[in-house]
DNA sequence: CACCGGGTAGTACCGCGGTACCACGCCGAC
DNA sequence: GTCGGCGTGGTACCGCGGTACTACCCGGTG
């Protein structure tokens, strides 16, 4: 039997795991916080085997909350949960002591396969998430030694595919695209869609993100 | 369908591959290699959507051949496949740019699954060896969130407003961050709204370029 | 020749984003 | 007490963004 903690600040949420969670032979939810907080305190108390932990939470937020638990000792796994993709709270995290991370939209198997996994002490990490930490963890490498090694996504991009990415990374409209490559807007809605199908982007914003990390653009 | 280049030294092996992923209807071998040498050679004429790649080889090992592919541009992902030691080819291998790494006794269908979410651009990793992977890793991230240069337009934001503004930096939609944050959309929209004028952006685009700019957020 | 990838362009549709309002509760300052 | 700032919430509207198609042209390759 896995005994789990669930920690996040939606009631609904919660609910949400303590069904699946119950409904499942081998787990046990044996206690929930709502804060970061609440989350130290019931860990340390309770000492479960898996702490399912969302990141953001008003006042204590999921990393620092899983720092403490994880400098008090005990021998609790956190499995994060986030919404969005890869951003420094995920290397945060790893530093923090996490076990993994999945996305909170994961299938109910998924989630459940996490679970065991951590418990039995592997780690696991979403799919999604995985390419941009590797991206990640490939970049800090490059800086120690070597030249950058280019992410593969960019390569299935063609040479326009590749100009549309970094005018859509500097922040322009499809309109603007247009004027400025004298096409119809038309024409570069169609290399958007491809683009972002491309690089794995759910909408533009995205791809200004990837844009950044990938350094395809760079702050000022 | 899934094209598949299938890379090992040993027949039987190979023959197993192969049992597998011909009884999937997905998936499609279409071809085999036994040295790196020759996986480099049939990478570059066949253009598979995933190369199942062992590591361990005489001659090319499974590392350069996969340095090579990459090299050569095509659109290739490669899957590493290892029998344990992660700590001495993983650094390698990232490095590569290979998609991911599982255990050669993996179940099928996580082999599957591998491949799939391989070929669709994410990357994954064997739950045992992610847990090294990541402890490998941790000591060689840094804080490197120095402190942020304060830029004026940030000073007019309130509290709440900050949080939303670092929101929208990581590409979360209006919905999402109501509710990260358990409020309306509406509420969002009208912090949004507020945050957009306020820092001088004409739409959520150009805040995530300026979050990015002045440090609020960070490419991973 | 036929075929295919890349580039261009169009239509139709739907949802989210952004704006312009208005409204209410809370709290601190005057 | 009154006022203003802040946070919260709502309605209504419009346009851009994104998708799903279809279509044509060109150049290279089998």
């Amino acid at each position: 039997m896995i005994t789990v903690l669930v920690v996040d600040d939606q009631p609904l949420q919660r609910f949400g795991f303590r069904m699946l969670l119950e409904s499942t032979p081998d787990t046990e939810i044996v206690g929930e916080a709502e804060n970061g907080a609440d989350a130290v305190r019931r860990a340390t108390e309770l000492h479960p085997d898996v702490v399912l932990m969302d990141i953001r939470m008003p006042g204590v937020d999921g990393i620092e909350a899983t720092r403490r638990i994880i400098a008090a000792g005990g021998r609790s796994r956190i499995l994060v949960l986030t919404t969005f993709d890869v951003d420094r709270y995920a290397v945060a995290a790893i530093r923090a002591g996490a076990s993994g991370f999945l996305l909170k939209d994961a299938r109910p198997e998924e989630l459940l396969a996490g679970i065991r996994a951590v418990a039995a002490g592997d780690a696991v990490i979403a799919p999604a998430l995985t390419r941009r930490l590797l991206d990640a963890f490939a970049d800090r490498l490059d800086d120690d030694c070597g030249p950058p090694a280019q992410d593969p996504r960019l390569d299935s991009l063609t040479e326009r595919e590749h100009e549309i990415l970094v005018a859509i990374g500097h922040g322009l409209t499809n309109g603007e695209i247009a004027q400025r490559f004298t096409l119809s807007e038309s024409t570069v809605k169609t290399h958007v869609g491809r683009v972002l199908a491309k690089i794995g982007a759910r909408d533009r914003i995205q791809a200004v993100i990837i844009a950044y990390d990938l350094r395809l653009t760079r702050p000022v």
